[in-house]
DNA sequence: ATTAGACCCTGCCAGC
DNA sequence: TGCTGGCAGGGTCTAA
């Protein structure tokens, strides 16, 4: 479900319900997620929240004594709600606030985390993380520099955290489309220009999904209940088989590094 | 050091 | 109708 612009719709839509309120306490249903529920998250009590941030897909809860840093895997969200309504099945986490609401995080397959650090620098999940795709310092010339002599094919390399980070697998396929790349190219094989087009498609992309709440495919709600609508404008992600919405090719679909990845042939070289 | 693969978990859908 | 296999938006860990 959440990819960056998913994550920062989420972290949009939190924001005014939680900063400046506290959270009273915090009811852990499921301490089995990604890794287990912090121990400093479990003990909480009124504290006051201060900030909402991102980085990269991690929401960051700022707390007076440090951050509570969630993850929503792969089919985790978070929605702000009357504290009354009755949790489902899978509504593993409810941080209680003080204004009678509540910040509920659901996740079936349970791929999300809610880790805590005093020190933001320091945080073993963040540390190691390449730069933001919407920042400057993810620019052609860095892309292009870093992708010399690298021999990975280019989709996967874009969606390695330590290169760029918030670029996932529908982002990838649909800003290597719109950049007329082919994914299975060697990383190492693109040229200076590529770079360029390629860095500032993947930052329009982004930018756009941000703009139109998100890609709701399954049951992505954004923190109010409503869906995204980016879904609407995908080329090629879960288009397999059907026409290029440019030359009319048949969408093809490939396996790489696991994850399915679609393009046009006749568009991408 | 780089790169490919398995794995964590549940739900859903197509095909038999 | 009911079962089975394959697939799903992410990230980490191991092993080659």
């Amino acid at each position: 479900m959440p990819e960056l612009p998913e994550i920062e719709t989420s972290r949009r839509g939190i924001e005014p319900h939680m900063v400046g309120y506290q959270i009273a306490r915090v009811i852990v249903r499921q301490p089995k997620l990604r890794w287990p529920v912090s121990e400093q998250i479990n003990a909480l009590k009124n504290s006051p929240v201060l900030s909402i941030g991102r980085r990269a897909k991690y929401l960051l809860i700022e707390l007076d004594s440090g951050w509570i840093i969630g993850h929503l895997g792969m089919s985790g969200s978070v929605r702000v709600l009357p504290e009354f309504i009755e949790p489902g099945k899978h509504d593993h986490v409810d941080f209680v606030l003080s204004n009678g609401k509540v910040l509920r995080y659901t996740d079936p397959r349970r791929f999300g985390s809610w880790l805590w650090t005093d020190d933001l620098a320091d945080s073993g999940v963040l540390m190691h993380l390449g730069p933001e795709p919407l920042g400057d310092e993810f620019s052609g010339e860095y892309l292009f520099k870093k992708s010399r002599g690298k021999k990975t094919k280019i989709k996967p390399w874009l969606m390695d955290n330590r290169l760029v980070v918030g670029v996932g697998n529908i982002y990838a396929s649909e800003s290597l489309f719109e950049s007329r790349i082919l994914p299975t190219r060697p990383a190492g094989s693109l040229t200076k220009r590529e770079a360029d087009l390629l860095v500032a498609e993947i930052k329009r992309v982004l930018a756009r999904s941000i703009e139109q709440g998100g890609t709701t495919l399954k049951d992505f709600l954004q923190a109010d209940g409503k869906p995204g609508y980016f879904a609407q404008e995908l080329q090629v992600y879960g288009r397999v088989g059907e026409p290029c919405r440019v030359c009319g090719t048949l969408i093809e679909s490939e396996k790489l590094g696991q994850r399915s990845t679609f393009f046009c042939r006749r568009c991408q070289k």
